[in-house]
RNA sequence: CGGGGCGUGGCGCAGGUUGGUAGCGCGCCUGCUUUGGGAGCAGGAGGUCGUGGGUUCAAAUCCCGCCGCCCCGACCA
């Protein structure tokens, strides 16, 4: 491709709005440009970066066993029903109304493949089945962030397994774990399959692969000593976790202050601080109002330096909101404390480690009042103990003598064991046994946003000059300048020559032949970020070199055209 | 959805408190010179100052509404 041709301005500075690397790079070189808020357009650059990326996913895909098929963006509300998630994912869905009736704009298809593949399955002959396609979702984000890390409309990859048993479909799982492992490795990322939580898509075991970034959204804990990974929000930490102690011993008496303005954990350690007396969060007994789907009530406690994770009291348990704190006036929201919490008709749950720790600094019950001392089955008892803390830095391991550490990340990829989770909701998801019985498929789901992929790349291969892509994915092979081509002919139908010598040869050029200074070359070639740069001028012409700089190095040689025409070949 | 910030040529910004016919750098066009790490000179094009209303003789500037964008948080297959 001649430069001079190509769709492409690049930017000296970066766009103000623009916060992460990656998006002020793919901006600066001209691969994309935004339309709105999370809708990004890629200009022929980034294009073919999607494309490669594409390719990669599509070779391991088809290797895997996996058939490309296309399904329709629109999808028809009934089907959304019929699975409960026009509800779960309303505040994500974006809502069109046709002729046909209403629809939404895919936001992922496991409905819509289950009643395709529904309808083509009969026979336990006819699985294991796995198609996948490649196709733009919506997703109406509350908020698009970083470029393309987080879009609204973006290009995914997903797959959808179909089994007849739970273990063909453990097979079909690791299988798509396996590929996903081998897309990432061609990619160039540096990731770490973790264990996650399912969210909105069900069922039960399931992977995140993270790649470590500073702009990620998402954390994962994982232990050096063995390789125990998971994300945050399902990580569990070993049982030997160490007991937070007042130090005052279980003779502690309980004694009541006054601490007013305190709602918060952070603000009661201030004041007991303020007041000479040194605590931590950790001392502190969290107290947080529940209620799940039947409307019973249910105080959760766990240590005040941890959160607690909702999802797994169960039941569709929820936090209390402003109007369930107006029904009940007798709760002193924020100094809610778990004393005679039973007589209030609250089901105590509680972390283990409220069981080895203690005594406690926690909510007198009453406005602007804490108690200290607090002991259990002394000053309040526990109905159930369940691992509803999240866990923290330096946790032990709950699978060896090691501890978690802390990585941010980016969600790059996402399978799921979905068992029979759609298939039991959706109508004709059966096929007949070997014994001619009814039976319904074991569904497995797998993920990986292309677009986002752009970014994460991005994020992990540039440096201050610009973007350096790897191999595998970079628009093209090699960037050639011709160094003062404009007025040197010499110069010029050298450069013409490799450039048609290279291209023969099957190579991707990029063939810089505007009339720039060599100053605007080069720098235009480090923000691009072909892996390797080429240039010729009159320096290199009198010597019968060519200059070859690799992009990711840094490292210069010269060499003459043969050589590289044979290295690169 | 809560908090904060910002909307002025394609991009980055100044001007605004003190109202008086809009400016700088980059980019773009023409010409000449220049050419190994974002060239110089000269000339030129391009702006409903996000939008609607209000105050005023006069609004980019002051007041009110709305819209959009970014960051933090909540949320997030």
């Amino acid at each position: 491709m001649r430069m001079s041709r190509l769709l492409l301005r690049t930017l000296r500075e970066a766009p103000g709005d623009a916060e992460a690397a990656s998006h002020q790079l793919l901006v600066r070189a001209g691969f994309i440009r935004r339309l709105s808020s999370g809708v990004y357009t890629f200009l022929p650059l980034g294009f073919k970066l999607v494309q490669n990326i594409t390719a990669i996913v599509r070779e391991e895909m088809d290797r895997a066993g996996a058939q490309e098929m296309l399904m329709p963006v629109l999808a028809p509300i009934e089907l959304l029903q019929a699975t409960g998630r026009d509800a779960i994912m309303d505040d994500i869905l974006m809502h069109l109304t046709a002729k046909g009736g209403d629809f939404v704009l895919g936001p992922t298809h496991e409905e819509v493949v289950t009643t395709t593949i529904g309808g083509e399955v009969d026979s336990y002959r006819d699985l294991p089945l796995n198609v996948y396609q490649v196709q733009t979702k919506f997703r109406d984000e509350a908020r698009p962030r970083f470029g393309m890390m987080r879009t609204r409309e973006f290009i995914m990859k997903d797959a959808y397994s179909f089994d007849a048993d739970a273990e063909a479909m453990n097979r079909s799982y690791k299988v798509m774990y396996d590929a996903y492992c081998k897309i990432f490795d061609r990619l160039g990322l540096t990731y770490t399959p973790v264990v996650a939580d399912s969210g909105a898509i069900g069922g039960d075991v399931n992977h995140e692969f993270m790649v470590a970034s500073a702009i990620g959204e998402d954390f994962f804990v994982q232990c050096a000593d063995c390789g125990y990974a998971a994300n945050i929000e399902a990580a569990i930490a070993g049982e030997a976790a160490d007991a937070a102690s007042t130090g005052g011993g279980d003779s502690e008496e309980m004694v009541v202050h006054d601490t007013p303005d305190t709602p918060t954990i952070d603000s009661l350690v201030e004041l007991f601080r303020d007041r000479g007396r040194d605590i931590t969060a950790a001392q502190t007994l969290k107290c947080i109002t529940l209620k799940d789907a039947d409307n019973n009530m249910i105080l959760a406690l766990v240590p005040g330096d941890r959160e607690v994770l909702v999802g797994r009291v169960g039941n569709g348990a929820v936090a209390f909101d402003e109007a369930d704190f107006a029904a009940h006036p007798e709760l002193a929201k924020g100094y809610i404390g778990p004393a005679d919490a039973q007589a209030k008709s609250f089901r105590v749950i509680a972390d283990p480690l409220v069981r080895t720790g203690g005594p406690w600094i926690t909510g007198a019950n009453e406005q602007g009042r804490h108690a200290t001392g607090v002991t259990l089955d002394r000053d309040f008892t526990v109905d159930e103990y369940v691992a509803v803390a999240s866990v923290a830095e330096g946790d032990p391991c709950p699978n060896c003598s090691g501890t978690l550490a802390f990585e941010q990340a980016v969600e790059a990829g996402h399978t799921f064991q979905l068992g029979l989770t759609y298939s039991q909701k959706i109508d004709g998801a059966e096929f007949a046994d070997e014994d001619g019985k009814l039976g319904q498929m074991y569904m497995g789901c797998y993920g990986i946003g292309i677009s986002r992929m752009v970014a994460v790349i991005a994020e992990l291969h540039h440096d201050d000059d610009g973007l350096a892509w790897p191999a595998a994915v970079a628009p093209y092979d090699v960037h050639l300048l011709g160094l003062g081509a404009g007025r040197s002919e010499e110069v010029r139908d050298a450069t013409a020559k490799l450039y048609d010598q290279l291209t023969e040869a099957g190579i991707k050029v990029l063939y810089d032949d505007r009339d720039a200074s060599p100053g605007v070359m080069f720098a235009d070639a480090d923000l691009l970020g072909m892996p390797k740069i080429v240039a010729i001028g009159r320096k290199s012409l009198e010597k019968g070199v060519v200059e070859l700089k690799d992009r990711s190095t840094g490292d210069r040689s010269e060499v003459t055209p043969e050589e590289l025409l044979a290295s690169l070949s």
